[in-house]
DNA sequence: TTTTCGTCTATTGTATACAATAAAGGTGAA
DNA sequence: TTCACCTTTATTGTATACAATAGACGAAAA
């Protein structure tokens, strides 16, 4: 029956708290008051700890404690130009293997989007939850549960992020519209232009994220070379 | 002085003691059995477990304990399919960075390569070294700490699998060659080449792969579609 | 002989207790 | 008044002890 243990379940319960951002970048998670509002012991959530560690939400300093990860711009940089190299390559994946119906799944998904954006006022969490439909889809024909995990992954250290983003309703548009091309590009069995589409809408809310970033920390971005931190589209030209 | 917590050690071990074959894919990982190998408690050895199942190196049945993860054909296919996604990134961000002392340094550990080959009997480590050497230039000169941890991860996955292919004197050559053009290319600057040479690279090093894999398990590769499980060279052609 | 049920044991899951360390605050002297 | 050092305290790191569960083995019945 209850096949989870304390650990994982305290381990999504945290990972949950930190994604829709009620625990802050920077704050400090002690563990004795993290027991107290689960009612449970120190192992299972030291267990936890170390699992949101690998995923890259928190961060540990030696015997000082875990510490909610810190998004620089260096970090939203680095995550977005991965989303658009994973995304790619799970577009690509997904073309080979697609049928009708798969087409038809997506092209659902986008009205869907459309729906709630032409309905305001625009329940934001209804679009994302749509959005992430669609991407699913995506993933889930790609076949690559390695490659499903990094998005998810990824996925998560932006999630704040890319929800503030969904009140631009500019960028909202454009969300929109990259999505429909992309299903009317993959439907055709354009590849090229599936990829070069989830390239630039990736890359766009990376400029979009980078502006809305609180400009606090002034780190160098790149340690070599003057490239600047924006969406280098060129950049990530390459084969998969 | 040991800021690292036993913990971490552990986990160090362990994973040394996985990637290098000691520990077998399906065997099972008893926490008693560590903790007096290790001279350490259980807490520790169980923190080492939850990383590592993080990393994807072990596999955890609840209630059953933990187990070395088996490499199937289709986590092979998985692996390696993404490698050559995360190289193409690597090597196209490199570029925009790279100086002529960065490309003299990939040419140095290509001749280091060339000087381990060159004089038998071939002492495979050393090779594998200075391989790891060229990499990590580029890993480093891409300059995304994210990127660089999925590679390092991917890398763990398939250490025996890709070092048990180094014992095929062909391959030892393709991969001497492939190193040589692809450090030429990034030199000169054209990065469509040196992408899809990072792409046959570790394409060709999937077949190899797929061929030396014991062939006990016999399940499909790829849910849908009649795609075979190869070296899909046109498949990972996408923009980054 | 086979199958099923029950007990038993080995192993993981959880809790409590103890040790060590690093930061914070206060006290002293310069 | 300020700086250095000591003490204290809060928090993490580690160990031991207990609970729960799943699988294995054996016995009994069909």
């Amino acid at each position: 029956m209850d096949v989870e243990s304390l650990g994982d379940l305290a381990q999504k319960q945290i990972r949950e708290l930190i994604i829709t951002g009620a625990f802050k970048p920077g704050q400090q998670l002690k563990e004795e008051e993290l027991c107290s509002r689960f009612q449970i012991s120190r192992p299972p959530i030291r267990e936890a700890f170390k699992m949101l560690e690998a995923e890259g939400l928190v961060t540990r300093k030696p015997r000082r404690g875990v510490f909610v990860a810190e998004m620089t711009p260096k970090d939203i940089w680095e995550v977005y130009t991965l989303k658009a190299v994973i995304y790619q390559m799970a577009a690509a994946l997904a073309m080979a293997v697609m049928t009708d119906e798969d087409a038809q799944a997506l092209e659902a998904a986008v009205a869907q989007m459309t729906a709630v954006v032409a309905s305001p006022p625009v329940d934001l969490r209804q679009y994302q939850l749509h959005h992430r439909v669609f991407h699913e889809i995506v993933m889930t024909l790609a076949g690559n549960d390695r490659l499903a995990k990094i998005e998810r992954n990824l996925r998560f250290q932006v999630s704040r992020i890319s929800y503030t983003s969904l009140k631009d309703p500019t960028h909202l548009q454009a969300s929109l519209a990259y999505h429909r091309q992309i299903a009317a590009a993959m439907k055709q069995g354009d590849r090229p232009l599936a990829c070069r589409l989830m390239k630039a809408h990736v890359l766009e809310a990376l400029d979009l994220a980078l502006t809305l970033l609180p400009v606090d920390s002034g780190e160098p971005v790149r340690d070599r070379g003057a490239a600047p931190l924006s969406a280098d589209a060129d950049l990530l030209e390459v084969a998969l």
